[in-house]
DNA sequence: ACCGCCGTTCCGACTGGCGGAACAGGCGGA
DNA sequence: TCCGCCTGTTCCGCCAGTCGGAACGGCGGT
């Protein structure tokens, strides 16, 4: 195995237990979270027991089932905090999204995905929790926004290596359309997401920049159902806001 | 090694360096690393590039030092979102800080420790962040409320245990008045802290229980700065309205 | 030029991880 | 009730991955 040099491959594989748990939470048996991530159950057994024994995830008395542990709910808490990222967005965050009663995610470009880290939801998405902390680019507002802005050659290659996977019927799967979506977003400075990721889910999304190099290194959306905005509104009344707070971030966070 | 049994060493050794990256984010170098969870610097090298390697760690540019990368933001903003334990509790405390404007930390009772897996800031207290994610139990308000609570056998073996190390000089470092102030806060329902964990910082503490099974499970407090309030303000204004939160939080969470 | 500390790589010794197989317990269907 | 299936768990021999000392190269000091 690895053909990478010089990593720690239980540690890898143990990393991939706790990615499980970050997607869902609905808790794991040990055959389920071995066949998962591909080792034995013997293995997997191993790891579990590790992370047990620290605390990092435990067993439902009821169900039997692996969840997450305390310690790692305290480790996260306690990380999101440390962040000096997440803390100078979140009070601009905050204010924005209880000013209006928005739902907003910050998301980070990064290994051809959008990392969500920090979002501030409001009650009529609550619904919508299915977005697992990292995501494809392509049927996100967060993701064109931020695809959109990525300077040409390495945008090239990124199309390249991307897969178009549908998530609705309103997905884009098709290169030249996308493509053309982001053309547009360049004109508009923010991006759309028309029920593309999720049947009633909306959003608009805009660039986040580092000052210091000039790239985007994320991007910040608002998002909606379509029970309470229609597109058009929702552009209408949010999008010149969106653009305004992603200016502000981009401002105060130094990456 | 390992009278223990069946558990991954490497898993072991590798969680003890994310650990060191909840406590503090101030940035490491790989040596102090090693030196900090006692392995070899090559180890060392290993499990940090096998992190790095995956976007769980990432090396600052300017610095040099090794920091939480993007993807551990992400996974620990989905932990934090998937776990039905924060969700649940969230809109109370949410709602408690906002209307009194107060500062809210919530902690689980695991190991001989309490462990915070939601705060709730305010403006005052930010400078306190010197919280992390597992601290002793004696010298918070938290902590001592659930202290109180625990069945007399566990506590009497807990007290045993507990090494009554001082954070302040007001910190409670006699067994003998640590339990009268356990009566205390019996017959109170809630705990104080008056600058025991840091100097400038009060608070009051009342326990959570689990319906199921009668049992404490945590605590929630309400902190504050000695420039805002003094001890008796605080507990005056906010006693009675801190142990109905309580309350809420135990009737709403299912442990 | 020196020194000290940084991260990185190479190496041989060895230990801890590996997975097949076998065991125990619980649950549901026949 | 018995049987089959799936759960988690333990045992074991083999091999691979981990270990730490030592040595290398690069950088920023005095």
């Amino acid at each position: 195995m690895s053909g990478k040099a010089n990593i720690s491959e239980s540690l890898a594989k143990g990393l991939l237990i706790l990615d499980l748990f970050g997607i869902e939470d609905a808790g794991f048996t040990l055959s389920e979270i071995a066949a998962r991530v591909g080792i034995s159950k013997t293995s997997a057994h191993r790891y579990v027991t590790t992370y047990c024994e620290q605390g990092y995830l435990a067993r439902d008395p009821r169900s039997g089932l692996y969840r997450l542990g305390v310690r790692t709910l305290a480790l996260a808490q306690s990380m999101i905090e440390q962040s000096e990222l997440v803390r100078l967005l979140r009070p601009l965050v905050d204010e924005a999204a209880a000013r209006h009663g928005l739902h907003i995610d910050v998301g980070i470009l990064a290994n051809d995905a959008i990392y969500l880290i920090y979002r501030r939801d409001s009650v009529d998405t609550h619904a919508f929790r299915s977005f697992s902390y990292a995501s494809a680019l392509h049927y996100l507002a967060a993701g064109k926004a931020a695809m959109a802005f990525i300077e040409p050659r390495a945008l090239a290659e990124l199309m390249a290596r991307l897969e178009l996977v549908a998530k609705t019927d309103r997905t884009i799967t098709d290169t030249a359309v996308l493509e053309a979506e982001l053309g547009q977003v360049r004109e508009l400075g923010y991006a759309r997401n028309n029920e593309e990721s999720l049947p009633g889910l909306i959003a608009i999304g805009a660039p986040l920049f580092s000052l210091r190099t000039g790239a985007v290194v994320g991007a910040v959306s608002f998002d909606s159902s379509t029970a309470t905005y229609s597109m058009q509104e929702f552009e209408r009344l949010f999008a010149g806001y969106l653009v305004e707070l992603a200016k502000k971030i981009s401002a105060v966070v130094s990456l």
